[in-house]
DNA sequence: CAAAAAAATGCAACCGGTTACAATTTTTTT
DNA sequence: AAAAAAATTGTAACCGGTTGCATTTTTTTG
């Protein structure tokens, strides 16, 4: 195994101090262009590379940025990555991605590691069963900016990026009803997240305008599995009578359920009118194509590092917003048409 | 913001010195058990946390694993990630994950990243269009173990952990030609990375061992995009006879290309019988349920991170296991049984 | 009970880059 | 050409844990 090659190595190859040379590898103004040449001339001859853990060390930063995400197998989630990359490699950031899988306690444990890594900043998407803000205490007590988006305590006044989930809820559940169902299910997650409760907090209120009675019966809550999806499908063919609508927050699950659906001879939308949520991927291919609500992940991430990124150089300070609110629509296709 | 605690903090505290403390906070056996209880309460006290900086920049270790993906967004990479992670933890090492959805020169850039951050060891599943492994050189030349998984150089002798993909191309094919299809279509991508290589391979073989000619005008080469599968599509319609078979190295692929078929009035499995790759969930919520080639994600991310730790702990050496082969089989489902 | 062995603790150098401050060299000004 | 200013380079302390070796304390042994 070589030896690795340190500025001493250098400095004494090049008869120069070592901070001339650390200055000269980091472009510093205050050395000379000439110098500066010989320096990276001479550090590629020999192979040498920077000491992230000195570096960090002294400098007392890590130029490293933690995302805490829920989970990462959806378009949604990954596009919101991908704007998060985008602005973090062009501010000199590097990125940590650990993720709970839904799962509080790896939260917890991922959040602690992260912190002992001494990421600079976190960018969080809090998992489905995370009910406090406690393991993110440690950030805040020592000044360490955390931005939340999507998955969001909101009743909190830590900065947060979202989009109206109410709103979303309103228009995907006031469609359905525009598309003249009377009788419209819901199925969801445990309401304690909040981008589900504002969700079915919209589709109450889009009933009660319209005149419509809501029906808690109507309302399933499941976990995000596949399974989910299947037992859902079971349960609205037990109920009497049937639904004449149905909004499911999650494309995936509304897929599932609709297969399910249609292997008992339910027709889509005309016995059963579906709106999903995320325009994944899979909404276009399933028969019949899948109405959701769209929202821009990678915009999201964007907005979101552009943040905290802007918190972390000094330009803005990140804690004076609460809250931003990214837009979002609704693209209707087949599976709720009727009219 | 509050100063951060350091051993010295605690050494003054404790009246000992910083070296009982070091080793106290590491368990060491070297230190009385009560002078052990004494210090951890004194750190939780004070709100210590352990510098990781300091500590890899002594040891010349940072305890984490590099894992290099070609993409996050499917569930065998999900699967394989989870297994990967369950391994590390229990052996007390991070992780860092970079993704080069599918770009080499992210993928380059992502390795140069990991390499500065002076992982101990990477995990790597190749991008789409890598060639070469000229950007491992640096890793392999200062003895940093590197292992593959999946999209590997088989040609190399570098370790690697894969599927018999040549295998599953053959028993996909063969599978086809039992259901009684006498022109099977075949649709993947470039044929320069292994997997699809030998997918391939397997499908040639399969067609000759039954007496069926190759004709490569039914082989289409796409990249893996949606737009991909709609374009296939497409093609095997105008193709002249209709083939009966179709062989698709990417259920997403699959799904999309069928969806478009559908629209078109062919009828699956009737028309064209269709066998897909990776056992995706989406796989069972199209309609009809997509045939395909199953392969454990978990396992297979358990075997190579298990693998690394083994080598790096000093237990093994990885460099004298070339190839590991995990388990795979195919799934018959609707999409392709005709008799 | 003294000597030897074992256990526990302390000392101080070390990992490698950064930076305040000092010293030197070069350029500009008078 | 000397003095002043600016540009460049050097010195050395510092960041905070780790560890080889020395020293002290405790336990075991004869």
């Amino acid at each position: 195994m070589s030896k690795e090659i340190t500025i001493y190595d250098l400095a004494r190859a090049l008869n120069m101090s070592s901070a001339t040379i650390s200055r000269g590898l980091r472009n510093s103004s205050l050395v000379k262009d000439r110098t500066i040449k010989k320096i990276v001339e001479k550090a590629e001859e020999l192979g040498y590379r920077h000491n992230t853990f000195a570096s960090s060390l002294r400098k007392q930063k890590s130029h490293t940025i933690g995302v805490l995400l829920h989970e990462l197998n959806s378009n949604f989630i990954t596009s919101v990555l991908a704007g998060i990359e985008k602005i973090t490699t062009d501010a000199g950031y590097d990125i940590i991605i650990a993720h709970s899988g839904e799962d509080y306690h790896k939260e917890v444990a991922n959040a602690m590691n992260l912190f002992h890594k001494r990421v600079d900043g976190i960018i969080a998407s809090l998992s489905f069963t995370t009910k406090n803000l406690d393991h993110f205490k440690m950030f805040f007590e020592k000044n360490i900016p955390v931005i939340f988006f999507d998955r969001v305590d909101e009743d909190n006044d830590k900065t947060h990026v979202i989009i109206d989930n109410y709103k979303c809820g309103l228009i995907a559940t006031s469609h359905l009803i525009e598309q003249g169902c009377k009788r419209i299910a819901m199925l969801t997650t445990s309401l304690q997240r909040n981008v589900y409760a504002e969700r079915h907090r919209g589709y109450k209120d889009a009933l009660t305008k319209a005149g419509l009675s809501y029906d808690k019966n109507l309302v399933m809550l499941k976990d995000l599995s596949e399974e989910s999806g299947r037992t859902a499908a079971q349960e609205i063919l037990r109920m009497n009578p049937l639904p004449d609508g149905l909004f499911v927050t999650n494309d995936f699950i509304a897929a599932v359920c609709m297969h399910e659906l249609k292997q008992h001879n339910i027709r889509i939308p005309e016995d059963i009118a579906v709106v999903g949520f995320n325009n994944d991927a899979i909404s276009k291919i399933i028969e019949p194509q899948l109405s959701t609500i769209n929202y821009p992940g990678n915009e999201m991430g964007e907005i979101t590092a552009q943040s905290i990124i802007a918190h972390l150089k000094g330009h803005s300070n990140m804690n004076l917003t609460n809250r931003i609110v990214v837009k979002s629509e609704l693209i209707i296709r087949k599976s709720s048409i009727r009219k």
